[in-house]
DNA sequence: ATGATGTTGAGACTGAGTCTCAGGTGCGGA
DNA sequence: TCCGCACCTGAGACTCAGTCTCAACATCAT
């Protein structure tokens, strides 16, 4: 009845339909990923699991957000970052990225005329979309306020922690 | 007097400003970069002057993509791809691209509505933009005429005829 | 319960991008 | 014009995200 048993219940649907398997290593990282909302990294996830004490390999970790991602239950997202980051998806609950150069936050939104507008867009290009990535960079209010400075688009800002990277 | 000499003169203004030198190196990579208007991967460039028998290490094409960059006369794109691409701007020509991922070709187009929208969507998330990164992703005219599928989310696609690799 | 088939983990591997440092070069000042 | 010093370059080591390999293991339809 918990909602993320619904989501592993979709998951081996997904993979049952192609002939794979549903594994303990699967079931935690569902688990894991929709406990929370947030836009992490793949080996941020690795780390999360090793902290508690659930034995994921790195390969595991990347094969299976991978199967998610096909699967539609998980998003991957550029957020301005050289690497991916991904997100729990409930629902069709498309939406984009505003990014802060200055402290990392992500704030969501969704608006409809805006994704209207790119439809049209495509419609006058003869285009078939199938989906899109947008990430607005910029300086949130908070940050603002403290008068940071926005960052030139060449700059590698840090999301979050960023992945405490313990590998080996 | 053709174009690419001014482009030039900008670089070296912004290069003494902070106290940099304009190079032969540097030249002959502004030059190349300025001579046709295209979307090139960092790897792409570095072998297109090994082809014209210009010497140039991997690291000086890294390093003055990163100044170009900076000056403001080279744009860094996400186009859907793990890596960046990179273009060279004339004057201040913003766009965001369509990208086909049946045949890899670019569509470019400019806006001002959508930019519009964007700035809307600040303004009432208090948010204080820099700039922005939209990739269309989706199947061009012509690939749909032939019956190109829509590639998955993940799919890793391939933008012109890649960098031809041949590190060492 | 069984076994065919899919999955896992350790670690090697790849590819893009960065860094180091010894030797080379641009250019402002004399 | 020449000099010197700060800046730049190339070769290759290094990093880091992500992929692959393969022997041992787990899943689930039957
Ligand atoms: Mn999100
Ligand atoms: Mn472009
Ligand atoms: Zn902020
Ligand atoms: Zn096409």
């Amino acid at each position: 009845m918990p909602a993320i048993e619904r989501e592993i219940t979709r998951f081996q649907d997904f993979l049952s339909r192609q002939g794979q398997k549903l594994t303990q290593e699967r079931t935690s990282l569902v688990r894991e990923i929709f406990s929370t909302h947030y836009h992490f990294e793949a080996d941020e996830l690795l780390f999360k699991m090793k902290q508690k004490s659930v034995k994921i390999s790195r390969a595991t970790v990347y094969r299976t957000l991978e199967l998610l991602v096909k699967s539609g239950l998980v998003r991957r997202v550029h957020l301005g970052e050289e690497h991916y980051h991904y997100e729990h998806v409930r629902g069709d609950s498309h939406h984009d990225h505003l990014v802060c150069t200055a402290c990392g936050s992500v704030i969501e939104f969704n608006d409809p005329e805006l994704e209207q507008r790119q439809l049209d867009i495509c419609a006058r290009k003869k285009f078939t979309p199938t989906f899109h990535n947008l990430q607005i960079l910029g300086v949130c209010d908070s940050c603002h306020r403290k008068g940071e400075q926005p960052a030139s688009p060449d700059r590698v800002m840090t999301i979050g922690e960023g992945a405490m990277k313990l590998r080996k």
